[in-house]
DNA sequence: TTATAATGTAAAATATACTTTACATTTAGA
DNA sequence: TCTAAATGTAAAGTATATTTTACATTATAA
């Protein structure tokens, strides 16, 4: 699975310890993350959507390897 | 985190085996998912969303324990 | 009513998400 | 260039997702 995550806080301007604060993980978390590491639970996608206003396809999308 | 998996199931007509098949998971992750026992992973909410043709949030739902 | 399919559940094992702490590297601004 | 902020990463620990096997209960159809 791949995500934009990067992007989105760029767009609202915000580092990864904002986001990780705004919806409750740790800042290692977000960067995880955003570097693949692993998969996030739909809970924590599902805040992520909402944090920005997108829907979640937006933000996270399967690719071959799922 | 809330979901209508089970009213998806009947829309079309399949078993908790039958999406599990599809998707590529136990029964019993279906079956738990189901009853709330624990959240999924994104890609795994993904791929329910994707085989249904539903956005993501008309299948899983934050609520107040999230 | 009886057989069969579907669902619920449970325990043990394994994989993976997530935290904490800590430090190194990169980026950006004064 | 110097400094501070931001990002990347790693290891150890904890929590939780998922599988497998197995069995019990419930619904359905003949």
């Amino acid at each position: 699975m791949k995500n934009n995550i990067k992007v989105q806080r760029a767009i609202h301007d915000m580092t990864q310890a904002d986001l990780a604060e705004k919806i409750g993980v740790s800042r290692q978390t977000i960067n995880a993350i955003e570097k693949n590491k692993y998969v996030p639970s739909t809970v924590l996608s599902l805040k992520i959507a909402r944090l920005f206003s997108k829907p979640l396809e937006e933000l996270f999308f399967l690719d071959e390897t799922d």
